[in-house]
DNA sequence: GTCTATATGTTGATAGAC
DNA sequence: GTCTATCAACATATAGAC
């Protein structure tokens, strides 16, 4: 019943102006990422924004609402980016370059980010449908042809070139996103499993930044 | 302070022998799998099992020990499988057609696994080491060599032979399991962003069991 | 072994002072 | 806007009858 903070022209008196919302936010996503949205408390997340509890709910009415703002800026961060460039009208090899430059440098920014997007989507696959229209402004009508239509038109281009083999375009897009994300997704398990402290990691992930497009591209040569 | 069931040689009388116990772990996979540990209820898993949430603690005595026992039995489904047939004397042809269809196979009959995994995983890292221990009776440190020693061996001979690229054995691996793994870990998403419903998706994966290992040996070509 | 009933502790959320 | 104090609901876990 409270109502929610407005900034509205003729700013309202505040301490801390927009400050407190967005540590309050950075905080939520700090404790939701590591913890899963089931797993977090309101209290960690109001001690880890240096705030009482009463406050995360004042700026954001309950913990479902809190969390899918966290959850929609997260996403926002990494979908937008690839669908963009997917559908753009570089040229494949460049196409794949970037996304792998991309993908990992912003991935090497928020590691966990992937296993979080993944936990919540696994949990909840009704929300994707809802995220993506939150996250692109488009349907996921919309979204699919602008993607595969640009990217299907190249790759049989490349086919009748003879430069390609015939691929299509979902398996193109899920291999290449795979191999992009997955590392991060499953580093944890990576990490024990080959030995690797954190900067041990992060050396694997760069020597992947040179030598994934060229792998990628190999496997789609005739 | 209840005791534990003990199964010994002069069995306890029991109604139901060891199906209850069973029937509990089943569900406790179902809705764990679900909804993930923090986010499952022992009265739902009560529920789905057909019994009250009492006996469900009277088998396994705590959430905790439940969702344990849980993942312990998920992951070692998934792990072993991989990791024996990395290490065997297999060609490595050999060895890639089988993880894919190995692994795509499995995953087909439980589709969530790897969501539920990577979700547990991400939030509980700490938790790697011991259950690599638990599931394959190694230390990560065992597990290592005997996984990388016969892959770097089998990817130098192939390399000196003309008939392979350089790879570390890390990224060969990595590079495999994401192939494979991914597209079942971000489902919810694909299916939405790809227009899939689940008999696509299957379709999707059928196609993914004839191309993927090509797919992989191509990238790997001198 | 299985049940019903209940104790115990957490947690999300609100009331109200400043 | 921010705080302290508190409520109401829920979830885990136990007690005790059958």
């Amino acid at each position: 019943m409270t109502p929610p903070p407005k900034r509205q022209s003729p700013r309202q008196p505040a301490e801390r102006d927009g400050q407190t919302e967005q540590r309050i936010l950075d905080a939520a996503h700090t404790v939701f990422v590591r913890h899963g949205t089931a797993g977090a408390r309101m209290q960690d997340i109001a001690a880890e924004a240096g705030v009482n509890q009463a406050l995360v709910h004042y700026y954001f009415r309950s913990k479902a609402r809190l969390s899918e703002a966290v959850f929609r800026r997260a996403a926002a961060q990494l979908l937008p980016t690839v669908i963009h460039v997917m559908a753009s009208d570089e040229e494949l090899d460049e196409k794949v370059a970037r996304v792998v430059t991309l993908e990992l440098d912003h991935l090497s920014r928020t590691p966990y980010l992937p296993g979080y997007i993944i936990s919540e989507l696994t949990h909840h696959p009704e929300r994707v449908r809802h995220l993506l229209s939150a996250v692109t402004g488009m349907t996921p009508e919309d979204i699919r042809p602008k993607v595969l239509t640009k990217l299907r038109q190249q790759l049989n281009t490349a086919v009748r070139a003879g430069t390609m083999r015939p691929i299509e375009p979902e398996q193109f897009m899920v291999n290449l996103m795979s191999l992009c994300i997955f590392p991060f997704a499953a580093r944890p398990m990576l990490e024990t499993l080959l030995g690797m402290n954190q900067q041990g990691f992060e050396q694997f992930i760069t020597r992947r930044r040179k030598e994934l497009a060229p792998f990628f591209l190999r496997a789609l040569r005739p």
